[in-house]
DNA sequence: TAAGTAAATGACTCGTGGTCAGTAGATACG
DNA sequence: CGTATCTACTGACCACGAGTCATTTACTTA
């Protein structure tokens, strides 16, 4: 009998038009403005409801941040696959983590709030635990693309995969988080564009990591695509 | 008659009094889980006595924040003092912060806290008025030692003071997050010693900042001290 | 000593996270 | 078909904490 299997569907799409409307509320508001009571009315559910299917506030707020963490291992997939080398994979993988903060912003956010101590107090081991496994398999994706720019020669061979890829990420991320909160501040009062600022000192970092030869191919391929626009 | 001013100083030292306790409590459990009652408690004060010397709970853990900003400025002003040479200047700020990440961890998540847009909203405009200019302070000051860096011939002088202040100080604030809420992490399924991974990441930066001579220079002394030690 | 002033109090309100006894509607059974 | 069981759901309720304000206390001044 299928009864089962349908009630277990519906269940599930219960599970995810609730975290419809928290993600909707929660994006507008932010964890600690947003109430229970305003999600349970937007999902057209009563409060009681809400904690048959997620155990705190705080747990519910983490199952909608592992949407975005699916989101952001989609976009790095696509980057992966759509590169021709690894350093164009690298590239575009950074490429990619820009354009999830820009267009994704919310759940950059998210991911940031997750950062601190304090939050985990509040959050179920069961959810810290499945968002942790989903940030094990990022980390071990971007570090697998580093080790295979090592491994053919791209770059410099006495470097730790692991090591440049948290100083790449970590490099991008403190300049988001710059932006994300004083992106006018800066400009205006010290005429910085801090969007290009990320690019820049990631391609800086980037080129650092490189082999000699590498580097002066790539500086070579610059120079006339340079002569070749003016 | 000195009845007005022996107020004020009274005035003044119960505002310090709320804040020793506020900063005790906020270190111990965070703002979310810190009581305006648990704080009054522990300043022997009754709560509405607190709501006297500042508006909300937001602000006066904003207020215990700028303590740490006054901290951090101390660090800075005694390492750029201490230091013979504007490179030994950028170098021991940079490890002024990070040893202010290690030994005022609680101040470090709080400047973190602060980050978070939602969080601006639940804050007066005074108060964060008072935020941004120490803040200015701050970045000023950075700015400045880069600035004579460059003038001086150290740094390349086709970079920009400002963008290069914020690249070493982003990229060394984004390592600190992840340092601080991943060490154990990184260190058991990577292998990677974060701590010795800033060093690492903020000396790759400075040298790409540095004019060619300057960097050789360094380069010859580094391998002169290796052949000493060994 | 009495009036006036500033500081401090704590009982109160109100909003919100979380609970649980009860309800309704579907399913299984006689 | 009627009844028992089960399951998702409900919303009144509780506990607790931020913020308020009428009242009290302590000090100053005349």
């Amino acid at each position: 009998m299928g009864i089962q299997e349908r009630k277990e569907r519906e269940k599930e799409h219960r599970r995810e038009e609730i975290l419809n409307a928290a993600q909707k509320v929660f994006f507008e508001k932010g964890l600690q403005a947003s109430t229970m009571d305003e999600i349970a009315e937007a999902a057209e559910l009563s409060k009681g409801t809400l904690y048959l299917y997620f155990k705190s506030k705080e747990d519910l707020y983490l199952a909608v941040m592992t949407r975005g963490m699916e989101l952001l291992q989609d976009l790095f997939d696509k980057a992966i696959s759509e590169a021709d080398s690894p350093l164009d994979q690298i590239r575009k993988v950074g490429q990619a983590y820009r354009t999830f903060f820009n267009e994704h912003r919310n759940f950059f956010r998210m991911f940031n709030f997750f950062q601190h101590p304090q939050f985990h107090k509040q959050v179920s081991e069961d959810m810290m635990a499945i968002c942790q496994s989903r940030n094990q398999e990022i980390w071990d994706k971007v570090i697998g693309i580093i080790k295979r720019g090592i491994d053919q020669g791209f770059l410099r061979n006495d470097l730790d995969p692991a090591e440049c890829a948290i100083m790449l990420w970590s490099n991008s991320y403190g300049l988001m988080v710059r932006m994300d909160t004083q992106l006018e501040y800066f400009r205006e009062n010290f005429g910085v564009d801090l969007e290009k600022l990320i690019d820049k000192s990631n391609e800086l970092l980037l080129q650092s990591m490189m082999t000699e030869g590498v580097r002066e191919k790539m500086a070579l391929s610059n120079t006339l695509n340079n002569e070749q626009r003016s």
